[in-house]
DNA sequence: AAGTGGTCTAGACCACCGT
DNA sequence: CGGTGGTCTAGACCACTTG
């Protein structure tokens, strides 16, 4: 990172300081992109990274922090800074905030039925970065814990990240969607934006849900995103609160 | 904080490690608790507070870089280390996660038009870790974005923290409840938790919020804590979501 | 015992804010 | 200018995991 060159570059270019750190962050951050480590993955230690880079331990240390606040990265004393990846519950379990009235968390089966490519909607353009008629892959899906369908999701992925998404594939395994993605696609979503509204059900979603057609459901719309803030996916959900709640904490 | 003598015997009864900076920052959190600086006031300097507990600067700055993630302290620049007050946006201004449609966030009124003491019942005792009966302060408001009222909540407060709080108090000035409260009251409150349903409106929210009877709204039922996770407050909120949504970031 | 992350120090210097 | 938080270093030592 040879700072005694670098730093003053940088600040002639850009009045906003960046610190050593975060040079080092942006270069992690660059390097998993790339996919320089994969999900589950070990990077260099601290003591090899800060070498590496002719910085100070505590330099890396900073910089591995952030990225392991932002879930990128999952610290494990002892034995080392692993790549974050959806299989473990520990860091990317945090998508799915429903939960049964009881509190008990339970294992979700995943049912998808649905999987086409198709012209993307000005809304789903719009919320993916896109031109209305791009091609999209349109996937239905239900959710269900304990044997109950509490949700009935529709997914519209980036055709061009995931093409060759069929149904079967989707069907195929234990893994949750997001560890599939980031297995068999390469394309690893670190966080998401949802938007919550109560809505009627409508009758496809009543039929699915069994609600009656009016009925309230709780319409979850997620923007989920890679690296870099790039967004990849797009999802509408209806989830039936009967009997699960929806928990947010506000830290 | 001598760290030679604290140290050992904090481990000799405690096999669960606690670093140096960790007893820090438990002891800043109790002075908090005890209001030993106010809201919006500022904490001695980083040097001070290492001087004061003969400990490295680098200490102290973890342990209230810890109380900055958790929002109890607000770091600024020059100017020093400040006690989080729910008056500046900067901060507590993070309760509130309901938002039109257009994105643009706009000042909320609020219009209380009931507070009477009453007994708990059952679901509001087991939110505050009291017992069926216990007095409670009830108050109603609702809530208005531009002209029109999109929440109705009703609020439970712990009768002996909030005790002689008046419907005309709640009405005096623009503030916040929260802001009131942490003024006024001298509580503050550090984090919540909301569990989130779609139900049908009933007779009197339809009312209030000028919907019809059945038709769906956004139930959010809050537990707020104050210092050491005490819940002090347990608010349930029927949300109009037909031009505003909920927004909630998983990061 | 070796290797990793986690804590702590003492001191230097930088960026930002006020006077 | 002085004071505050922010960055960075070089090195010591501790806690945890694995062989």
């Amino acid at each position: 990172m040879n700072r005694d060159a670098n730093r003053p570059a940088v600040r002639a270019t850009a009045p906003t300081f960046s610190p050593l750190y975060r040079q080092i962050k942006d270069f992690l951050v660059a390097s998993l992109e790339r996919g320089e480590w994969g999900p589950g993955d070990a990077i260099p230690s601290e003591g090899e990274l800060a070498q590496r880079f002719n910085v100070s331990q505590g330099t890396v240390r900073k910089a591995i922090d952030e990225m392991a606040a932002e879930n990128m990265l999952v610290r494990r004393q002892g034995k080392g800074t692993f790549v974050s990846t959806h299989d473990d519950p520990r860091s990317f379990y945090r998508f799915l905030r429903l939960l049964p009235d009881d509190g008990v968390a339970v294992p979700s089966a995943s049912d998808p039925f649905f999987c086409e490519t198709i012209a993307a909607s000005a809304e789903v353009a719009a919320a993916l970065g896109l031109q209305p008629g791009d091609p999209v892959i349109h996937v239905k899906r239900l959710l269900s814990f304990a044997g109950e369908t509490v949700v009935f999701d529709q997914i519209y992925l980036l055709a061009d990240l995931f093409g060759g998404l069929t149904l079967d594939a989707l069907r195929a395994g234990e893994r949750s969607l997001y560890s599939l993605f980031e297995s068999d696609f390469g394309v690893r979503m670190i966080n998401a934006e949802e938007r919550l509204r109560a809505v009627g059900a409508d009758s496809e979603s009543a039929g699915h849900l069994g609600v009656g057609v009016g009925d309230p459901l709780l319409l979850v719309e997620r923007t989920a995103y890679t690296y870099g803030n790039k967004p990849v996916e797009w999802r509408r959900g209806l989830y039936c609160t009967r009997s699960h709640y929806y928990k947010n904490d506000l830290g």
